[in-house]
RNA sequence: GGGCUGGUAGCUCAGUUGGCAGAGCAGCGGACUUUUAAUCCGAAGGUCGUGGGUUCGAGACCCACCCGGCCCA
C-alpha cells in the first residue's frame, strides 16, 4: 500500500538570513530566517560535492542573506530541513549580528544602530508593529466616522496652536525665515471654515525643547476636528479611539501590563480641574485662585516658581507636580481655568472656565480637546493678550491669517489631540518615549 | 539645570586594600557526516569613554570634560 512517506520529498528553494551555524564536520546545519518565520539548512559535503562544501564553509558568516535549495525532511530530531543542493549568497555581511544569546543591552548602541535593536530584541521588534497597528486602529475608526485625513504644511510662516518654542528653519525661495509647525491646529480650523466638517491629521510637530523620558523635540500627533460637534462628543471619540487602539494590539480594552492594568474600556474617570487642585493642592479656584494664592501653594508643596511666571503657568505646574502623576487609569480632567488654552470657547456658566479636557493615564498628558473658539473678535483679543502677556520664548504671536479665516465664519467646533507616542507608551508599558520611536536623537559622540 | 548611576575584547559582564587586563559567547585555526546555546583542542583579540592629577605603580583614587540610563526640578 502506498503511504504518504513514501513519496519522493518535495524540492524546495528558500531565502533568508542566515541566523545560526553549527559545522559538524562533513555535515553543517545553518539557520536561516525570514518575516515568516526559520528553517533549517542541511549542508552535506556530498550532497553538495566537496568543493562547494568547503567553499560555502569558509564564505558563510552569521548575517549573510542566504538562498537555497533542495529536498524538504525531517533530521533524526524531527527538525523540518532543506538538504541543500543549490547554494547562493545573496548579500554579504561585514559585520556580525550583535549577539546570538545574550542579546543587546546598551541603551546608547540600540538607540543609535536600531536595525540592531530590532534584529536582535524580539520584544523590540514587537513594539513598533504595535506602533502601526494602533496608528492604524486610530485611522480607521476616524474614516469609518467620515474624517477625512488631509496634509498641512510643516514649514509654517507663523507657527501656532500651542505654546513652545519652535525650530526656526530658512527658506531660500521665499527668502525669509520659516517655522517647523508646533501643532497643525490652526490649519485644521481653516479647513472647518473651508466647509470640510470632520478633519484629521496624524503628524510630526516639533517644539525646539528638552528631551527627557516623556518629551521628544520631535513627536507624532493626531488632531481631529469636528463641526457642530460638543466636548461630550469628543469624550465620545477619545474613548472609542483609545479603545481600538489597545484592542488593536491585545484584542481587549483591559491592558495587562508587567506590574499592573490599566482599562480603557469607557466610559472613564471624570474629574473636575477646580476638584482636582482643591483634593491636592488645597486651592479652590471658585473661591480663591489669584496669583499669590497660588505662589503660596506652590510653596507650601516645594515647587520652585519664577516671580516672573504668569497666572497659567503657576496653574500647570501645580497641577504638573501634585495632581498628573496620581493619574495612573484613562482620567478626563475637565473644566479648564481660561488662560490655559486661548483657543478654547469659554464655559457658559462661567467665564472663569473653558470648555477643556485633558486625558491622563500613565501620569501622562495623553490627549487634549476643546469646543473650539469660533468667534472671531474674541479669538483676536485672546490672541493678542496671549501674546503679550506671555513674553517669553513661548509667546504665542498672533497669526492674523487664521483670524481672517475666523472672520469668514468657523461653525462651532469639537477638536483633539492624542500624543501618539504616548498613547504607544501606556499601551505597551514602557516609560521611556524614545522607546517607541524608531530613531530617537541622541547628541554626536565626540 | 540638580542628584544618583554606568561606559573594560565584536556581544554580555567580572576585575578584591592601588600591584602582570579576565571569563563566557562570537570571530579565527584544527577535529568531528543528523546538530538544536552542539561538543572537544588551540591560538589570538584591549587607547579600560577622553584629558589632566596623585602615586614607585591607576581599570580602580582625585579633578574636568564627553556620551548614556534612572530620579528630581
Amino acid at each position: 500500500m502506498a503511504r504518504v512517506d513514501d513519496k519522493p520529498p518535495p524540492d524546495v528553494d528558500v531565502a533568508g538570513r542566515l541566523v545560526g551555524f553549527r559545522d559538524m564536520g562533513g555535515t553543517s546545519f545553518a539557520r536561516l530566517r525570514d518575516g515568516s518565520g526559520e528553517i533549517q539548512l542541511f549542508l552535506n559535503r556530498q550532497a553538495l560535492g566537496p568543493d562547494t562544501y568547503r567553499n560555502a564553509l569558509a564564505m558563510l558568516d552569521v548575517g549573510d542573506f542566504v538562498s537555497a535549495g533542495g529536498p524538504l525532511f525531517r533530521t533524526r530530531s524531527g527538525e523540518p530541513s532543506v538538504r541543500a543542493e543549490r547554494l547562493q549568497v545573496a548579500a554579504k555581511a561585514l559585520r556580525p549580528l550583535p549577539a546570538k544569546w545574550h542579546g543587546l543591552k546598551d541603551h546608547e548602541v540600540r538607540f543609535r544602530q536600531r536595525y540592531l535593536d530590532i534584529l536582535a530584541n524580539e520584544n523590540v521588534r514587537r513594539r513598533f508593529e504595535d506602533r502601526t497597528a494602533i496608528v492604524s486602529a486610530l485611522r480607521r475608526v476616524l474614516d469609518a466616522q467620515g474624517f477625512l485625513e488631509v496634509e498641512t504644511p510643516t514649514l509654517q510662516p507663523v507657527y501656532g496652536g500651542g505654546a513652545a518654542v519652535p525650530f526656526v528653519t530658512s527658506y531660500a525661495a521665499l527668502n525669509r525665515d520659516y517655522y517647523l509647525r508646533i501643532a497643525d491646529e490652526l490649519y485644521l480650523k481653516r479647513l472647518l471654515v473651508a466647509g470640510y466638517e470632520r478633519v484629521y491629521e496624524i503628524c510630526k510637530n516639533f517644539r525646539n525643547e528638552g528631551i527627557d523620558t516623556s518629551h521628544s523635540p520631535e513627536f507624532t500627533m493626531l488632531e481631529c476636528y469636528q463641526a457642530f460637534a460638543d466636548l461630550s462628543d469628543m469624550r465620545g471619540l477619545v474613548q472609542e479611539l483609545a479603545a481600538a487602539a489597545a484592542e488593536a494590539v491585545y484584542g481587549t480594552t483591559r491592558v495587562q501590563l508587567e506590574d499592573y492594568v490599566l482599562d480603557f474600556t469607557p466610559p472613564w474617570r471624570r474629574l473636575t480641574y477646580r476638584d482636582a487642585l482643591l483634593a491636592k493642592a488645597g486651592v479652590d479656584l471658585h473661591e480663591d485662585g489669584g496669583e499669590s494664592t497660588l505662589r503660596d501653594a506652590a510653596k507650601a508643596n516645594e515647587i520652585q516658581v519664577d516671580p516672573s511666571w504668569p497666572r497659567a503657568k503657576l496653574l500647570d505646574e501645580l497641577m504638573k507636580t501634585l495632581v498628573e502623576p496620581t493619574l495612573v487609569q484613562p482620567t478626563f480632567l475637565e473644566r479648564y481655568p481660561t488662560e490655559t488654552a486661548p483657543l478654547a470657547k469659554r464655559c457658559s456658566d462661567d467665564p472663569r472656565f473653558i470648555e477643556r479636557f485633558e486625558v491622563f493615564a500613565n501620569g501622562m498628558e495623553m490627549a487634549n480637546a476643546y469646543t473650539e473658539l469660533n468667534d472671531p473678535l474674541e479669538q483676536r483679543a485672546r490672541m493678542e493678550e496671549q501674546a503679550s502677556e506671555r513674553q517669553g520664548e513661548d509667546a504665542t504671536p498672533v497669526d492674523a491669517d487664521f483670524l481672517l479665516a475666523l472672520e469668514h465664519g468657523m461653525p462651532p467646533a469639537g477638536g483633539l489631540g492624542i500624543g501618539v507616542d504616548r498613547l504607544v507608551m501606556a499601551l505597551t508599558g514602557v516609560t521611556n518615549i524614545r522607546e517607541v520611536i524608531l530613531f530617537p536623537q541622541l547628541r554626536d559622540r565626540s
